[in-house]
DNA sequence: AAAATGTTGTGAAAATTATAACAATAATTA
DNA sequence: TAATTATTGTTATAATTTTCACAACATTTT
C-alpha cells in the first residue's frame, strides 16, 4: 500500500480517524461488532464509504457478521502505526488551552499532553493534572520528553513567535489555533483550525436554508 | 450562480471563508490590495487556487493591479448574503465555552455570542462581557435575539440531550464541539468539530516523516 | 506609439473523491 | 443439503476538485 504523506491528510484517512474515534467509543460502552451502515450512521458516513475506506487500507469484515470492534481497532492502530503514547505540549495556557488540558478524551486515544506553557507566570498556579510552565522551559520539556508536535493556542500577535521558537526546538509538527498563516519551513506540518470559519460556515448553511421559506 | 445547498461547505466556498478571514485582518493593518499570490501565501492556497476560485464566484480584480481589499471583502458579504449581524449562542460554559466566548475575532465577522449557558449554576458568576443564564432560559433567549445557530460546547454524554432541546427551541444550525455525532432531523444543520480528530492527524503526519530518517 | 511586463481569467487535463451497482460469500433456515 | 438472506468487497461510473497552460489585458517602459 502506498503510504500517504500529505497533510492535510486524504479524506479517506480521515474518515479512519474519524471511525476510530467512534469505534473507541462504541467499544467502551461493550459493543463487540458493527456493520458498515452501524457504523456509517455513527459517523455520518454511507455504508458505501465506509466499505470502500475499509478496502482501500485492506482492511476486512466478515462477510454476513459485518466488523469486530476490536479488530477493526486493532487494524487501525497498524495503519497510524501507533506504538505506544504520544507526547504533546500546548503552548498558551488560556482557554482553548485549558480545554485541550482539560479533555479526557486524549487518554483513549494515547495522546498525551505532558506540559503547557504561558508567558503570564500568574497562571502557574492553576491547579492541574497537567504542569503550567513559562517558556524558558520549553526546549529543556521538549528535549525530556521527546515531544514532536505541539498545540498553539495563544493570542494571534504572537503566534508566529512562538511557532518559530517550537521550530528551533525541533517541533516536527504543529496544530494552529490563531487565526494566522504560519510561515515554517517546509518540512514542518502544520495544522490549522479556525474554529470561526466553522462556526460561520454553519451560519451561511442556516442563512440558504430561510431563503427557502420565502 | 447556482448557490451550494450543501453543509459541509463545497471546497472552493470554504476556501473563501478563509480568504474573507485573512483580508480583513490585512484591511485592519492598513492593506490595501492584494495579487492572487499575496493571498494564496497568506493563507497556504495556490494562486491558480485563488483565482479560480474567485472566477467561480464572478469575483473580478485588475489585470494588473490585483485586487482591492475592500471589494473583495463586498463582494464576499455578498456571496454570504451578510446582511447584519448573526446572533448566536453557546451551550456550555466550560473551558471551550469559554474560549469562544472571549473570542474577539466573531466581532470583526459580525457573530454576535449573545449568551451562554450551563447547567452549573456556579458558572452564573463568571464575570465577562457575554452573559451565563442556566438551561431554562435557552428558549426565552432564542426567541428574543432570533438566534437560529447555536454552538454545543458540553461534555459528550449530554450533548444529543441539549442538541434535542435546541432543535425544539427552533434552532436551525448547530456546530457541535462534542465527540459524538448528533442525532438531528434533516433540516437541521451540523458542523462536527472533533479536536481529537486534529491533532492526531498532526501526530500521524509527524510519524511518517519520522521514517524517511531510517 | 510600440514593446515589454506582470497579472488576471479561464478552458482543458489530471487527479482525487464519492456513488452506485452487484458479485462473492458466510450464516441461517427450510 | 439446498435455498435464502444479509452483508461484505470491489469494480465501474460519476462528480468534484486541483493543476496547468496560456490567452487576454492593463500598466509601464522604451
Amino acid at each position: 500500500m502506498k503510504i500517504n504523506t500529505k497533510c492535510p491528510l486524504k479524506r479517506s484517512l480521515r474518515r479512519i480517524l474519524l471511525y476510530r474515534g467512534s469505534l473507541l467509543r462504541l467499544q467502551a460502552l461493550g459493543v463487540k461488532r458493527v456493520y458498515s451502515y452501524t457504523l456509517g450512521s455513527e459517523t455520518g458516513v454511507s455504508a458505501e464509504q465506509v466499505r470502500k475506506d475499509f478496502s482501500e487500507y485492506h482492511i476486512k469484515g466478515n462477510q454476513r457478521g459485518g466488523y469486530r470492534v476490536d479488530r477493526l481497532i486493532g487494524e487501525m492502530e497498524i495503519i497510524f502505526h501507533n506504538n505506544g503514547n504520544h507526547n504533546i505540549i500546548v503552548v498558551g495556557r488560556g482557554n482553548i488551552g485549558s480545554s485541550l488540558a482539560n479533555y479526557n478524551n486524549f487518554i483513549q486515544r494515547q495522546i498525551n499532553i505532558v506540559a503547557t506553557f504561558d508567558i503570564d507566570p500568574s497562571k502557574q498556579r492553576i491547579r492541574s493534572d497537567i504542569p503550567v510552565y513559562t517558556m524558558e522551559r520549553l526546549k529543556e520539556i521538549i528535549d525530556r520528553f521527546e515531544v514532536r508536535t505541539a498545540i498553539i493556542a495563544v493570542p494571534d500577535m504572537v503566534a508566529q513567535n512562538v511557532c518559530d521558537q517550537l521550530v528551533e526546538y525541533g517541533i516536527d509538527g504543529i496544530v494552529n489555533f490563531a487565526p494566522v498563516i504560519l510561515k515554517v519551513p517546509d518540512y514542518i506540518i502544520v495544522n490549522n483550525v479556525n474554529l470561526s470559519d466553522e462556526i460561520e460556515s454553519v451560519i451561511y448553511c442556516v442563512s440558504l436554508t430561510g431563503l427557502d421559506e420565502i
